[in-house]
DNA sequence: TAGATTGTTAATCGATTAACAATC
DNA sequence: TAGATTGTTAATCGATTAACAATC
């Protein structure tokens, strides 16, 4: 029975809390509290917590330290994920300094571009490398995931040169949808859609 | 009857797909065709477009031209909006250079930073201005929406600022749950909830 | 103990999908 | 015309929520 995805999107929250209140020594804690505290129902984060097979005790609720751990086991963030990232422009620039990854088990060991006046720079901690390079270094780096964040245009050949690499996922941030094969997991993070789900609630809001 | 939040998030889809076709001088274009260009199934494409209202003709589909301006003005992006950023770091950058979002009918007009070295400087087009300017400049310029880009131990300050300023809606890009009254819409931009599905659904194809 | 909280089972809700008549 | 495509109504599917007994 795999857990449902609406759930796996409440998981990084539960985490992000969960280890301020193992900071602040907390040993149990509530789904009622975790609820209150995301703006969830209880009924909720019970049923999501159930997903883990954690299993709390009535009145006193979840260990802190085993609902962090079994929450990280199942997004596989428990063992770290070395990734490369494609395209070394400002959103590339700002993925690979981003200090947020460190604690998803997310790790971008390098960066690689077409533009033959950045390889050789660092973006961050980032060293970035010619897209020549890319498929040795996939390979023998055992690489399973890639982010890009090149220009829309180049979205695909970039994806065609990735697949062909033998990268198992591929995380796009460029605006266009691109195709993969049927067994590379594919994940698109798209500002459009975002945007679109706020200004849908701004022009509801505005017609009430 | 509103339009379900999946549906209003394939319509970006859509409409990137039919700008494309309109440059390419097509009419008409059916759901069978979006459908396969974006990896849906018909029946869904079809539901959808209903939502906004669109009639099609058997056999030769819908009018690319209305659908794309039904779709952008059941977005709210027929009007461009305008909107402030907070925080000017490595992602405030990029969301400010960010090209994708004049297609969106978001405009974002000024940057505000704590940091005063940044302050009179821009990032790309945009100016920088002193944290104290904000309240005011939300006012006189009638500004409704803002894009909170900075670290996440100072987001609810900035989110609070923000509402006392008298903004309607926030888009938040830093890793934390912020709280606003009830009447203020929210969407937060998590990276780390699409690196959990990404994440998931590797573990999945790990293990089958 | 009393009462808050858990875990389970069933009900509800909403979105997706299927079926099919209408139509160009 | 024949056949692809639309629009509608109903069925299915999956997630959320409610109800409630069990329990610490």
């Amino acid at each position: 029975m795999q857990i449902p995805i609406p759930t796996i999107k409440r998981f990084p929250s539960y985490l992000r809390l969960l280890k301020l209140y193992k900071k602040q020594g907390m040993i149990h804690i509530s789904a009622t509290m975790l609820a209150n505290e995301l703006g969830l129902k209880p009924i909720q984060v019970r049923k999501d917590i159930s997903c883990t097979g954690i299993e709390g005790r009535p009145r006193i609720g979840f260990e802190v330290e085993a609902l962090i751990a079994m929450l990280e086991e199942q997004l596989g963030w428990d063992n770290s994920s070395e990734a490369i990232l494609v395209g070394s422009g400002h959103l590339g620039s700002a993925l690979a300094r981003y200090e947020g990854f460190d604690g998803y088990g997310l790790k971008i060991i390098a960066s690689f571009d077409l533009n033959t006046a950045k390889v050789g720079t660092f973006l961050g901690e980032v060293p970035v490398f010619s897209m020549e390079k890319l498929p040795s270094f996939v390979l023998e780096n055992r690489i399973h995931i890639a982010i890009i964040a090149v220009p829309a245009q180049s979205a695909q050949d970039v994806a065609d040169l990735l697949v062909k690499s033998g990268i198992l996922a591929i995380w796009n941030f460029a605006p266009v949808d691109i195709k993969v094969p049927g067994d590379i997991v594919l994940q698109r993070t798209d500002l459009a859609v975002s945007f679109a789900v706020l200004s849908a609630k701004v022009k509801r809001k505005m017609s009430d």
